[in-house]
DNA sequence: TCTGGGGTCCTAGGACCC
DNA sequence: TCTGGGGTCCTAGGACCC
């Protein structure tokens, strides 16, 4: 039987949501409605573009691109600061509404879901479905929603991103090649600036082509991707909606510093601080890691990392920091000057269904016992409270 | 005043074993 | 003199997404 699917996407999720808070809050103006953007830190060094409203559109401003290209493009642009409890809350008030219609709802992004209305049509359409909920999204939460409707999750998809913003679009089986093919082969989901040129170089200009050409050539030249890309054209794809919460597979952690530094004892205090974060959220899933990564970014951004497979299973912030500075040294060359540190957890599993092993360590409990008193702490007193003495920043 | 941060999945190649 | 072949596990790096 046909599947029957939504995908809902928010318009400009990160600028809209920040445009109704402000709203709520009592101020006047629309963010929405002006040249304005979302954007990190400049003097930090995170000045990116992260979302944009239509007007910032208008001047050509794309997302990910540096604020000060922004401003050379529109000097009266307005810059905004995210805030990532605002979109959780308004993530979750989209998230409650789209339960009324199904359970069947897998979150995509924090912007972004995918609706099995199969078994929940009753006698109505899908389409009138997808009317009601584009509706009610902007009369009862303020902000507006793209929607793509058909029978599986990719083509729901590409048809969420045709016209935007607050619009509806099918693209049945049927419609494929009327209303897809004709696109460039760039708008394909999952296919990126790698792909593309390659694709452009083989004559592949427009989705169509892609869908037309032969198969094994395109497995032979980006192997399993090649397939992917194939079937994608074709508008084919039998994945399920995966509504069933899924643990994460990895937990990790960077940061962009404020200066680039060339300093081993440095780097490692800005590898505890994140090290920390990230086995705090692991304890907080109850998870424990198999292995380490830590990344480094070079002044020149040149990516590097290295990984280790820890002893044993854990969560502890003691056991996974004495791994990472381990990688961290083994991969440092003293005097490169270096711009991003990141430490991420790998192989996750369950604390409880955990293999035990013959060789625990002995002072398990009493690492346990650290961790919880500071996790305890952090919840009764803010993130920053408290902290491994190693971060604190000695008085010069 | 260049270029965020959080993820998932894939692949090539090395080490090691029989 | 020259050096098989299958399998597994692991790591570094890359591609892509929002």
């Amino acid at each position: 039987m046909d599947k029957k699917i939504l995908h809902i996407d928010v318009n400009n999720a990160f600028l809209s949501w920040l445009a109704v808070y402000k709203l709520k809050c009592g101020e006047t103006l629309d963010i929405r409605n002006i040249p304005a953007i979302i954007g990190g830190d400049e003097e930090a060094r995170k000045g990116v573009v992260l979302a944009k409203s239509m007007k910032a559109k208008e001047f050509g401003i794309i997302t990910g691109e540096p604020i000060y290209q922004a401003k050379k493009k529109c000097p009266q642009i307005q810059v905004f600061k995210g805030n990532l409890d605002i979109y959780r809350e308004y993530s979750n008030k989209l998230y409650k509404l789209l339960l009324e219609y199904t359970d069947k709802i897998e979150r995509f992004s924090i912007d972004e879901c995918f609706l099995d209305m199969t078994e929940y049509l009753m006698k109505d359409t899908l389409e009138n479905k997808a009317k009601e909920i584009h509706k009610r999204v902007k009369q009862e939460l303020g902000f507006t929603v793209n929607i793509g409707i058909s029978n599986n999750k990719l083509l729901a998809k590409m048809a969420s991103d045709f016209e935007k913003p607050d619009k509806i679009h099918t693209l049945y089986t049927s419609e494929i090649q009327t209303k897809m093919w004709n696109l460039p082969v760039s708008e394909l989901f999952m296919l990126g600036k790698k792909s593309v040129p390659k694709l452009y170089k083989m004559g592949i200009k427009t989705i169509g082509d892609l869908a037309k050409k032969d198969r094994q050539l395109l497995i032979k030249t980006f192997g399993k991707h090649g397939n992917m890309m194939w079937e994608y054209a074709n508008g084919i794809d039998n994945s399920e909606v995966n509504y069933k919460y899924e643990k994460p597979k990895c937990i990790g952690n960077s940061i962009t510093l404020p200066m680039d530094i060339c300093n081993i004892e440095k780097l490692e205090k800005v590898l505890l601080g994140l090290t920390e974060q990230v086995t705090y959220r692991l304890r907080k899933s109850n998870l424990v890691a198999n292995s380490v990564n830590v990344q480094l970014r070079t002044k020149d951004f040149i990516d590097t990392s290295h990984q280790g497979k820890l002893d044993i299973a854990t969560s502890s912030t003691q056991q996974i920091y004495t791994k990472a500075k381990a990688l961290l040294r083994e991969m440092y060359n003293e005097g490169t000057f270096i711009r991003l540190v990141g430490v991420r957890v790998d192989k996750l599993e369950d604390k409880e269904q955990r293999q035990l092993s013959l060789f625990e360590n002995k002072d398990k409990e009493k690492l346990d016992k650290i961790d919880s008193v500071m996790d305890n702490l952090k919840e009764k007193y803010g993130y920053n409270s408290i902290t491994f003495a190693g971060r604190i920043e000695k008085k010069e």
